[in-house]
DNA sequence: AATGAATGAGGGTTCATTCAT
DNA sequence: CATGAATGAACCCTCATTCAT
């Protein structure tokens, strides 16, 4: 039900006066925001054609359908977001912890852009309804992204600067996943009004914590034998 | 049409029989499978029902809407869940990284049923849908479980067994965390394929991990000092 | 749905233990009071049971189904109202204004008990969604009525008491109607609240009016004639 | 199966054609209709939509929903009808009586189309379902029509025309509800058939005992006083 | 290139009715 | 007799998609 009174309308032409070579971005920008806003299922494509300023039959001149929005959605994301954060570390000296801080915050922590946030929030919500979508996805943006960060930890086992026996795999998808779902917990959800959080301390402390488990175990030189603590 | 030439069924009509004690759990039981496999939205009332072995009207008998079921299967969980990991520490002793052990592992890794894997990827899908929902899982279910595990680390503090400076907040979150993320993707989705990795592993490289990021920092040149080694 | 908790129930027998020779009036009385209340669609036989203290199965025991219901609640109430009426004037003598007057009031303006208030709603409310059932009890109850009246006032007119040239037929349908349907409105309805109107006022109103209709018309310039005045 | 031998169609598709301004109108007329025939509650959406040569879903293009549809059935007939009443009035001179039957006959006696007679007939039958709708109707269509009746008696009483202890209030009332309780009875139920009657009598006669029972009483006797015959 | 009217399949929900107990 | 669990047919409504304009 859309008009209530049926005005005889005066004013008939003009009605699409801009440019038609952004509509395909517009329209692909409004719905990451109302996607991430209300989730893919709970949105209808009246309600991306109204953010995008124009009506449904725009949107499937351009699109095939609403999961062809989503697909082309990821699809520019991932190539970005993985050329993004391996640009970071091309021009990089200095100890390796240096560049997993960068890494880590750069990469997982701080979405450079609200679109890229809301993108994240489209995919962990979609993970049951489209599957194959999702773990395309999480292919292409972490995977690759985790395979960094291993090569960084075991470079960092060869200078020495951290311990020989960490798991750089676990690691590297252990704490970028936790760094990723509180991010996403407390950005989307409420999460931050029962369970408050500054969310610097969160970036800070685990990066802190991450490097402290890489740490090497000291190699008392104590004359007598190992007394290697551990864990 | 072949119709006439269907075999006299012997065993007569008895359409169905009372059960009425164990509908309910039958139809939870089928809405959990049936809700992680195609996900709480693509999963229609009748797909619950056929599970169930019974008709979309029978649920109405023992459920309000559909919303409810979802409810139910909550609650029911959370409760459970964390009565459970409670239970594991409360005869307990030994040092604290001990119970740690415990805890993630069997808080956090372990899904002791199908029924309550299930429900966490149910869960997951489900933020951007239902996020009050959603919220109140994660608040029942995980912000206390953060509770416990923070205690014990900061017990771990004033044993000198954990170093004093750790985030325990951040720590507990990070880690249960990224185990959680992990262990869903790698379970539903076919993370497993693209990114291979052992169950076991990744559980006891992230506890490793873990107790590793708390371990005391080394006092160097400490003289006489305490000897402990660390990171 | 029904019941949440699943408790085991201990207590098992004892559970009807009146006479079940009162139970198909129970019932009948409690549909009429529902039926009044709700409208005849939006009552559900959930309500009707719970009202008369039973199970739906146990409505299914005595009545074939929904409409039966109604059928035997009008089919009661009709053979009485007119016996009723009727039963009025027989033992009647005096002016037969008077007489008009009781049936009036008692017939028409005056349900004697609320059942039959209760039932004439229902009619009311009926006459679309069973036009049949709605007939036969317009016919039962009000065209014998009517014939009752036309009768009362054709005697009026040999008397002289009334005017030879009243429609009788048409007053005796038009101000029982009337009244019915001021009286259907402001005590089901809302609408004396929105038009306030004292009860009493309105039937003896009418009443008047009714009798004054019928009263005949001065013959003016008769000399010696009849000097009957008029109201 | 005989499917091939299907006449080649010349005229070709056009499933619809747009029609954005006859549709909203066409469906009301298409609903009126059907709820007079099967009444509100048996009368389904798709009912109406066939009548209307629609589909459900066009209903919903113009109307939230199926109360909407009753809403807006009668908020149009009722501004309309009142208004109606009125201007006949406007230019109006001569006696009173003249004036009232004028307004007896053509506001409540005459639709001056079906769907106005429709419509009532959909109120009556909506008091029980929907009492906050029916009661809108009820006061917008008739308690401001009563008013104007009122108002005419007691101008009537003024010139002398009427008598003076006549309730104008309750007249307004008992005669136009009696008057349109027959009529809908009559058109609808089928009670023309067991109790069968001349409409315009029916009218006539009405209007007859209206204005006969407000007539002056006679004041015999009066020797050079008013003359005025009753009736 | 864009609109928005129209479609139609599909799902959630209700409830009269049945029937095992 | 009575219960209340179970059924299943309807019906309202939503919304992705199509297509006349």
């Amino acid at each position: 039900m859309v008009k209530n009174t049926v005005v005889p309308r005066r004013t008939p032409p003009r009605r699409w006066t801009r440019r038609p070579d952004d509509r395909p971005r517009e329209i692909l920008a409004a719905a990451v925001r109302v996607f991430a806003e209300r989730g893919y299922n709970a949105t209808r494509l009246e309600d991306i054609a109204a953010a995008a300023g124009v009506t449904k039959g725009t949107i499937y001149y351009y699109f095939k359908n609403k999961d062809a929005l989503l697909l082309r959605l990821s699809e520019a994301s991932d190539r970005e977001e993985f050329a993004r954060i391996e640009a970071l570390l091309s021009d990089n000296v200095g100890p390796v912890s240096a560049q997993l801080r960068i890494v880590l915050r750069k990469g997982f922590a701080e979405p450079t852009d609200e679109a890229r946030r809301q993108l994240r929030m489209v995919y962990l919500a979609l993970h049951a309804d489209h599957p194959k979508l999702f773990a395309r996805a999480v292919q292409a943006a972490l995977v690759d992204g985790w395979a960094l960060i291993v090569k960084l930890i075991e470079r960092g086992k060869t200078t020495g600067e951290f311990r020989e026996d960490a798991d750089a795999h676990v690691a590297a998808r252990v704490f970028t996943s936790g760094l990723l779902l509180q991010q996403l917990w407390r950005s989307s959800l409420g999460l931050d009004r029962t369970d408050p959080f500054d969310r610097d301390r969160m970036v800070d402390s685990t990066i802190e914590l991450f490097l402290h488990s890489l740490r090497p175990t000291v190699r008392l030189r104590a004359a007598g034998g190992k007394r290697r603590a551990t864990t």
